[in-house]
DNA sequence: CCTACCGATCGGTAGG
DNA sequence: CCTACCGATCGGTAGG
């Protein structure tokens, strides 16, 4: 069961869980041996998140192991399950923090709040530097929808569509404004998402293109794509 | 084992193979009787087919059983296996289909031999048809790739590189002439086709708009994106 | 082209 | 947090 993750992902989850089931001294706050036992319990599924987001991206879901996973952190199976509820548990959390890091990217931009077309600007290059951050969970997130448990396919899935009305909201805004114009904003947007997110298949770390060049390069070509008025100094 | 395939997919590949293996008579062409099983056999090759992508494509590749495929048949196991060598096998003649129907468009559009705004102006409505009607294929084709025999996979990769290479010499020649106007060749070019491929996450065929809305909306959003001189008439 | 079956894999857990 | 195991699933095939 997926829950609605802030800015550090998993991470504020498992704090805000402390906070809630950890016991609090009068003030609120949490005792300093709690603080290290919640440090230690991040630090683990961190870790685990980690090695399953690798062999999950390599390897494919379904052709990944828990045992696989458990070898290379050096543990076995029970450690995972000591952390996390089942294999498909693993795949929602890893798929969610991508996902997270773009509405992080949009939201950041609205809140300048500022016209659409310098609000295009902003949003662009985080956004697609976002996702090249994050590229194997996102790749994950693209293939292995279908092995989601349903209620966090569903929590995924809304979490995207709220995604998409506001880039489209925001295009919607350019078009009104004279900021931007493009023929139909949703097709628009879901064209300027599907770019970025394709970029998670064909960006190798290894190669010539650093993620800061392929983010330069891709907004300049998607502020042609929506004839944004104020493009970046070129 | 993947063949390369030709405009009619796995069909043209039976064909061949008929006249390779089949008895012919001495003017070379095939016998009634022939034809007629090769004909059963093609149907019956399809009819798999088809009840393997809707499977695939609605749970996954993972999550659908063989016995599921046959069922929806109305036949048994044993009955696919008798046609396909096993379960990747199918996978990959799948993936091949949606794959050479996007090398057809590219093809096409440069046999018309004409300028590169020109080409474009072909190319981009004729790809974004196909991959419409392609759909479920394609989408399966990015999802399971890392299910597919590594000999297919290899294959596929191979398809699709001459594809991007094919896209990413227009824009090139486009740029050299004038016609075209991006930051760079190779990202436009996946900027490009990651946004038509995106389209088979969202396009719902029955949903408000039909393939030709789609596609021509998409058209106008990325002959912007590659600043083509020569849009279609607006 | 079906019935019937094998055999390997692997997610998940008991018990300590 | 490990050892050891179960139990279900399912791709693939033998034999007719």
């Amino acid at each position: 069961m997926l829950f609605s993750y802030g800015r550090n992902g998993y991470l504020s989850v498992a704090a805000s869980a402390a906070q809630v089931k950890g016991r609090t001294n009068v003030t609120g706050s949490t005792t300093e041996k709690q603080k290290i036992r919640q440090a230690v319990a991040d630090f683990k599924r961190h870790r685990i998140l980690e090695a399953a987001t690798d062999l999950f991206y390599e390897r494919g879901f379904t052709n990944t192991t828990l045992d696989q996973v458990a070898e290379q952190l050096g543990v076995t199976k029970p450690f995972i399950y000591s952390n996390f509820g089942s294999k498909s548990a693993l795949l929602g959390e890893i798929c969610s923090q991508g996902v997270q890091r773009a509405i992080d990217a949009i939201d950041d931009a609205l809140a300048l709040d500022v016209g659409p077309a310098e609000t295009m600007t902003h949003f662009v290059p985080t956004y697609v530097t976002a996702i090249l951050n994050s590229q194997k969970s996102i790749a994950i997130n693209i293939r292995e929808e279908k092995n989601l448990d349903p209620s966090d396919a569903a929590t995924l899935a809304g979490m995207r569509q709220r995604f998409m009305s506001k880039v489209e909201g925001l295009l919607a805004k350019g078009v009104e404004n004279g900021d931007i114009s493009v023929p139909d904003t949703r097709v628009a947007a879901f064209a300027l998402v599907g770019a970025v997110s394709w970029t998670t298949f064909w960006f190798n770390p290894q190669g010539p293109l650093s993620i800061d060049e392929i983010s330069e390069r891709m907004t300049k070509t998607l502020l042609n794509l929506s004839r944004a008025k104020a493009a970046p100094a070129d």
